[in-house]
RNA sequence: GGGCAUGUGGCGGAACUGGCAUACGCGUACGACUCAAAAUCGUAUGAGAGCAAUCUCGUGUGGGUUCAACUCCCACCAUGCCCACCA
């Protein structure tokens, strides 16, 4: 018999099926759309880490197939870009000739692998009958408003020398490069994906992805990627409320303050919080924020913020985020924010630590309950206001280690300590709490008398004698001083409750559960440092941090707010929005962090932006009928210093009519983003040669959505997020029948080189699919690649593993000569020879069939090994049991599967048979072997048929030996039965 | 700092809903075949103790629940990815 050699069969197979279009059988009932993230052809070619997720869809593809589905699979290129734009530019060639090459390239490396892509669908986004569309579907947003003009500071990367999105950066770097990216303020075109925003959050989680008529399903997509795109969209909701801004007269006179009103001048600031309005005790605006020009004669050290402001554009967006530095700002002198609530006049600032582009671009800052403002209070001695207390929910955390307490407890008990956790004066609620848990624990304190015992908590810790207690004047802290003289802080809310307050009870009834919880807080510290026998360790020094420094940003009640104290925050809020509803000034407000898509490049290798414009009639769309708008082709495509792009040099591509009044115009010179073409790609696979519209809607209506995505998760937040932006929108001009164009997403785990590092040029740890195909063939690396372990997840190439492939392989290929009479199919259901070997292939389609469906390649393919293994072992085997086998390796390896079928004498593909069936009665086990535990160790264990009674095993188990050994003379309190599994003796 | 993952032999990894931890593959050792090597086949392979039967320990660490925990609960540690002054 010949040799197993893919060398010889994989290009024959490649060959028929390309020729016989055995896939393109599109008339089937059932569809599926497996769909790849096309490539960039690139210079470098593909490494083994890219077929990945090609391998995947393919062995997904093959199997629906079988299963009875007309399938379409696509591949194409997407071609626009810097990527490939740089790379023409290095190599001195043209870009269109650079893509060219390369995806020739690409498309020979892609074949080598058996995919099942249907080439005659094969799309370029570079391609004018393509991008025609692209163009399309621009102008579509241009007059529904969605794309329009901007002049706001963009992010330019002077080495790519082109604008970019936000999404386009990496720290602050260009992402491509590297390079420092600049603010510069130019005019680009922008696409208003924010009108989406809600949209594309909410049909993340709602069963809305489906086709709006038909009945609903839920997007299949992995958490993580969901996480990512929420967060990233970021929506946030609160309310906007307007300061009235007052002047401060120059001269001094006998009253505090003479104010003056502005009339018209308002500083709007958005928060999230604003229950914590009345801890307000000064007001910031980003050095962007337009006010600051409009009371330009009204500050009266403006040239001091003027200077302030020109440093802070200058500064690089990594070092205005990325350094963890001090904050900075300016106070805008003679001006003065009046909080609405409480009428207090606030200073206001300028500060780089507010964003322009966010909210409103200004705060209101409660340096008691935000971070950041705490931060900027402490170094410029602004007061902090506390005005929100812990509730219980806020500290579920520490309640959660009273377990942990008892504990501890006993451990210090060991070391000659005794204490009490004692719920404070006003923590009757929460010590009640505890006390009810751990009787033996706790007291809880009742009255006055009682409190002193306060010192005795403290006196549990460790801390003899509370020497002083003094109350801090700017925190309004309570400070305690241990004997080594040490102070502890314990946060700046406990003593809105502290014992001298009078009315005990009432504090005790509204608010009691917040001290308490302190308390157990700080109680808990303390411990650890007993336990170190009063050494403190580094990491409880962060943990007293805690209590001294940070700042409490969590819900809670409110204090000192007036008649909103007591209050709990979110109630608080509701109440504050209506209320400035009401007063006209404010309300209900939402934000998102995702900003709009900043759409033009200042590149050559883009699709044009099909915008004419004309003195007169301003910016006008080039009409359908002209469209795709060419781009030129030219000698020089270099990127400009100017900020134009440098389609703007080519006089006579630019010199147009105006297709409005036929006076002149000039085309828009800037081209779209890398992101244009891909972000609808997956439409045109389905009617490629369309010349009337992006899609047919009958082809449309029968292929969408895509029932499979598979492709690399940083593309998390741009491509899955642009494109979801466009179907939505094509959604809503009618274009498409769905709401979501990807039902079940999937991402692919990394292929890292043998190293463990990232396959790159620079480590030199590249491998070459070629290679390793010309030396163990495609199904061997096919297989590898689904073998390796989990898919979604990052692993390192090994060699040695495709070693072991091509070594299954061969088995399998030499398990042939074991068939009885290959000339002859027996019945499986007639003709059972052996009863545990079919038992094993039965219990094989059931495994591989449910692991292809969910994406577990690795432990499908250990299946059909355990398989071919019991095969092995056997003398002969019947030719259906290697029938099976074939049929249920051939997605994974169908260069093989095919061949063997042919030499079983089979005349059609093997492809165009039928998955196989797993009998349900096969799969059950006659004998299994049952352990016998003792107190849930195994200790031996026994054959047995199958569905035996639990009377019998106990019968059989005790006749055992060594049973017998470990029973004699001991009783048997309980015996736990699991059928089929397990018997335990509890003795 | 926030969010999301992950942690099991020498390595990649498996274990369904709590029920024999380490399937399958790689590597390694020994053996068979061979003049020899490769290939192939067979046996062994978590750690420790013992001549052995066998015993003890063992899924990042420490606790807990349970007859029984890789799996559930609590706390902690480590690593990776994404986001990061978003009010």
């Amino acid at each position: 018999m010949s040799k197993y050699n893919p060398a010889k069969i994989e290009p024959k197979w490649q060959k028929i099926w390309r020729e016989s279009g055995i896939y393109k059988d599109y008339s089937r009932k059932n569809k599926f759309y497996a769909l790849d993230m096309f490539p960039y052809p690139s210079g470098a070619g593909l490494h083994v880490g890219h077929p990945k997720g090609y391998i995947a869809t393919d062995v997904v593809s093959r199997f629906k197939m079988l299963k009875g589905y007309s399938v379409l699979h696509p591949m194409g290129w997407d071609a626009f870009g810097l990527p490939a734009e740089n790379y023409a530019i290095q190599n001195k060639i043209h870009p269109e000739a650079a893509v060219k090459e390369n995806i020739k390239t690409f498309k020979k490396q892609l074949g080598l692998f058996g995919f099942t892509y249907d080439w005659d669908r094969e799309i370029n986004t570079a391609d004018p009958e393509y991008y025609k569309w692209t163009q399309w579907i621009f102008l579509k947003m241009f007059e529904k408003g969605l794309a329009y003009e901007s002049d706001e500071p963009i992010n330019w990367c002077p080495s790519c020398k082109t604008g970019l999105a936000l999404e386009d950066l990496e720290n602050g770097l260009c992402e491509r490069c590297g390079t420092q990216v600049v603010q510069k303020k130019m005019r680009q075109w922008v696409l208003k994906m924010t009108e989406y925003a809600d949209r594309l959050l909410e049909d993340l989680d709602k069963p809305s992805f489906a086709k709006a008529s038909a009945g609903e399903e839920e997007l299949d997509w992995e958490k993580s990627i969901m996480d990512q795109q929420k967060n990233w969209i970021g929506r946030s909701e609160g309310a906007t409320i307007k300061f009235e801004i007052k002047l401060v007269p120059k001269t001094k006179s006998s009253e505090r303050f003479l104010r003056l009103s502005l009339g018209k001048d308002w500083l709007e600031v958005f928060t999230t919080r604003l229950d914590t309005i009345f801890g307000c005790t000064y007001c910031v605006v980003g050095p962007e924020h337009p006010i600051i020009e409009k009371l330009k004669d009204k500050i009266k050290n403006y040239e001091e913020v003027e200077k302030y402001i020109i440093k802070a554009q200058n500064k690089t967006e990594l070092e205005r985020t990325d350094l963890q530095k001090d904050k900075t700002g300016v106070e805008l002198q003679g001006v003065k924010a009046i909080n609405p609530f409480n009428n207090e006049e606030l200073p206001l600032y300028v500060a780089d630590y507010v964003l322009g582009h966010y909210g409103t671009g200004a705060v209101m800052a409660v340096p008691a309950h935000d971070e950041r403002d705490f931060e900027f209070a402490k170094k410029y001695k602004l007061p902090i206001k506390q005005v929100i207390a812990p509730d219980l929910d806020s500290y579920k955390k520490t309640i959660k280690t009273l377990e942990a307490l008892k504990k501890l407890r006993q451990e210090a008990r060991k070391e000659g300590i005794e204490f009490w956790l004692l719920g404070g004066l006003a923590g009757a609620f929460h010590a009640g709490i505890i006390y009810r848990e751990h009787d033996d624990l706790d007291i809880i304190v009742k009255d006055e008398e009682q409190y002193q015992k306060i010192g005795g908590f403290l006196l549990g810790l460790g801390y003899k004698k509370i020497r002083e207690k003094k109350v801090s004047e700017k925190l309004t802290n309570t400070i305690y001083r241990n004997d080594e003289g040490m102070e502890i802080d314990i946060g700046p809310y406990i003593n809105q409750w502290d014992l001298k307050d009078k009315d005990f009870e009432t504090d005790l009834k509204r608010l009691n559960e917040s001290e308490a919880l302190v308390l157990s807080k700080i109680f808990q510290i303390h411990l650890k440092e007993i336990l170190r026998k009063n050494r403190i360790e580094e990491k409880d020094r962060i943990d007293l941090e805690y209590l001294k420094g940070k700042v409490f940003i969590e819900d809670g009640f409110l204090v000192n707010s007036g008649k909103y104290s007591g209050h709990p925050s979110a109630e608080a809020r509701e109440k504050m929005t209506e209320w400035l509803e009401k007063k006209k000034i404010g309300g209900k407000k939402v934000n998102y962090k995702m900003r709009d898509w900043v759409f033009s490049r200042q590149r050559y290798w883009g699709e044009p932006i099909p915008i004419i414009h004309c003195e007169k009639c301003g910016t006008v769309g080039v009409p359908e009928k002209n469209l795709p708008v060419e781009l030129p082709k030219v000698e020089k495509y270099e990127p400009t210093e100017t900020g134009e792009g440098p389609l703007a040099g080519i006089k006579k591509w630019v010199d147009v009519k105006c297709p409005k009044c036929g006076g002149p115009g000039k085309r828009e010179t800037n081209t779209m983003p890398q992101w244009a073409g891909s972000s609808w790609y997956h439409l045109r696979y389905i009617d490629p040669k369309n010349d009337k519209e992006l899609v047919g809607k009958e082809k449309e209506k029968k292929w969408m959505p895509v029932d499979l995505y598979v492709g690399g998760a940083e593309h998390a937040t741009r491509h899955l997020l642009y494109a979801r932006f466009w179907h939505k929108f094509l959604y809503d001009i009618g274009s498409v029948s769905t709401k979501e164009p990807f039902e079940k997403l999937v991402h692919v785990g990394l292929i890292q080189g043998e190293d463990g590092r990232k396959m790159s040029k620079r480590w030199g740890n590249v491998i070459n699919p070629d290679d390793v195909i010309s030396e163990f063939g495609a199904d061997s690396i096919r297989l590898y690649e689904m073998f390796m372990g989990p898919f979604t997840q990052n692993i390192a190439w090994s060699t040695k593993g495709v070693v072991g492939m091509r070594r299954f392989l061969e088995k399998v290929y030499r398990l042939k000569s074991k068939i009885q009479n290959p000339n002859i199919k027996t019945n499986p259901k007639s003709k059972i020879q052996n009863y545990k070997l079919d038992t094993v292939l039965h219990k094989t389609i059931k495994k591989v069939t449910e692991d292809i469906e969910n994406f577990r390649f690795n432990t499908a393919i250990s299946a059909m090994m355990i398989l071919v293994n019991e095969m092995e072992k056997e003398e002969k085997i019947s030719s259906t049991s290697y029938e099976l086998l074939i049929l249920l390796l051939s997605p994974f390896a169908p260069h093989i599967a095919e061949e063997l079928w042919e030499k079983l004498g089979n005349k059609k593909s093997i492809f165009l048979e039928k998955w196989p069936e797993y009998d349900p009665k096969l799969i059950r086990d006659e004998q299994i072997s049952l352990v016998i535990q003792i107190n849930g160790k195994v200790r031996d264990q026994v054959e047995v048929a199958a569905g035996v009674k639990e009377e019998e095993v106990k019968k059989l188990a005790l006749a055992q030996d060594k049973i017998v050994k470990y029973i004699d003379g001991k009783n048997i309190r309980k015996i736990i039965f699991v059928p089929d599994r397990l018997i335990n003796f509890v003795i």
